[in-house]
DNA sequence: CATGTAATGTGAGTTTTTCTCAACGGTGGT
DNA sequence: ACCACCGTTGAGAAAAACTCACATTACATG
């Protein structure tokens, strides 16, 4: 194919001369000075060889050639105008799709999705649970929240959000049998924690100062769930001590319904935001500046 | 309106590229390198806030957002380029009429037209013959060619010919009988000149070092023609002594049915070529070269 | 399974284009 | 006659685009 192309930009602002009938309000169009059209007319009429406007003293007036050219070409950029246009819409119009591991969808996003809504209408943020390893990548998901731990994937953008901390809870009921005891007769209790997070326990126990052995002592008579779902719930019925991210519990601590008196101890996983290749890195931004917010200011 | 229009250049490559499905296709089309081309699909990218293409190893592959933006943006394209070959056309189809006083047109030129379509096809020249003042800026006219004094007309592009030559010029039989005599004999004859240049034989006169006072007795029983043609002719018919540029009587000269024993003298006027605005100038300029060369070559 | 080939992506530096600023020149209204 | 407005232009500054060289990845082949 020839390249029988003119200078583009140059034909940008010759569609706005002419369709407006002067350089300075082709200028104020375009943002750029009159000086700046007025060249650019002048490098499209070497290009063509030809005049395109006459100058008539006040104003401008096209040219013959100016006329016929301005009347293919203002149909041209009328059409990818349209065009941006509705893919501008396509792109902001399409619901941003967040994975989210249940338990951190059910206990902490969705208490907080109106507000989220309220404060980021232009994302209608459309939040679902993933169950196992979150995976943007998929089609249909713009993004994953989850928590992850070094090193990040190289595959996709991801956004840390905030440290992971987890920590020992309970109901309040056990916990309360254990506040006169001994910090290690929490060992007495029946232990409860996931499948997926065997080493939750031994990296709280370590980074607290107690005695591994003993831990895995205690751990042979606890539980493992398959979901921190489920496990949460084997909590709130006073099964025994679970051990969690304080995010993910962070309601039922403040409603009393748990409690977490041995305190917390940072991981080295985060919290993340794992964008999907092709999402809107605007909308990742913004909502990820909206999470770190809302964990900062309200955890 | 909203400057809704994405970085042009941006989108010709993408269209390139969408189109061949290749950057490096793109890139050879353009005549760019694929670096260049990869950063202007990026840029895009950035602008839209989305992936276009999907990297797929070995090629590229348009997204959901990369179909839609290219089918509309190839079709303003294709409008684009065929808007602009049209013109092309336009352009270069028109024919060059070249304005040009009559008695030069059709001693001078006219036996000339032949080698100039030969030597120029491109230029689809269309002469005609101009009284009075010739003025390319009439609608109709590309250019004009004239013997003009300085200073140039501001409002139209002037390019230099040929300085111009007159000389006085008479029938052989008038010339032989003057042999013999001293150079002012001359006076003695019928001088003929224009309307139109009256300060012709002073000027030719002067440089000649003919006595002033003696020309002015002499035109007293000259006679004075309209048009330089009618001039020639009388000059031609023995009526008495002409006062011409060098460049009309040539033919004649050659010929012998004009003879000029008394030389030329340089005017301050000059053969010049005068552009219209609108005309193309390389046509232009295309002519001027010929009959620069016309005029030195064949003189 | 290493190796080669062909494709895209990217950092640094350079070239080219484009823009701005400030001045000039012409036109039309008051 | 003056003023306000508009387009043009030269010089220098700013920005964009390009090239080069290399990195990276996927596919094909020996």
């Amino acid at each position: 194919m020839l390249d029988s192309l003119p200078p583009l930009n140059a034909l940008k602002a010759f569609e706005a001369a002419a369709r407006l009938g002067s350089v300075t309000a082709a200028a104020q169009e375009l943002s750029v000075t009159h000086g700046a059209v007025s060249r650019q007319i002048r490098a499209l009429e070497a290009h063509f060889d030809t005049s395109l406007f006459e100058r008539a003293g006040r104003g401008l007036v096209l040219t013959r050639y100016g006329r016929q050219l301005h009347a293919g070409v203002s149909e041209a950029f009328t059409g990818l105008r349209a065009s941006c246009r509705a893919l501008n819409r396509e792109i902001e119009g399409a619901p941003f799709t967040l994975a989210c591991p249940g338990s951190l969808l059910a206990r902490w996003l969705i208490p907080r999705l109106d507000r989220l809504h309220r404060e980021l209408p232009s994302l209608r943020l459309n939040a679902l649970a993933s169950d196992g390893e979150p995976d943007p990548r998929r089609g249909d998901i713009s993004a994953a929240l989850a928590f992850i731990a070094p090193p990040w994937p190289s595959d996709m953008e991801v956004i840390e959000i905030a440290p992971e901390t987890i920590g020992a809870v309970a109901a309040p009921g056990i916990a309360e049998r254990l506040t006169t005891r001994p910090f290690d007769a929490l060992f007495d209790e029946t232990l409860l924690d996931t499948a997926s997070r065997p080493q939750a326990w031994p990296q709280w126990a370590h980074a607290c100062g107690l005695d591994d052995d003993a831990l895995v002592r205690a751990r042979q008579s606890g539980q493992s769930f398959e979901h921190l779902y489920y496990l949460l719930e084997a909590a709130l019925a006073g099964l025994g001590v679970a051990i969690a991210p304080r995010l993910v519990i962070e309601g039922d601590l403040q409603s009393g319904r748990l409690v977490a008196p041995w305190g917390f101890v940072d991981t080295d996983a985060r919290l993340c935001l794992l964008l999907a290749r092709g999402t809107p890195r605007q909308s990742g931004e913004q909502l990820a500046t909206w999470l770190r917010h809302e964990v900062t200011t309200r955890a």
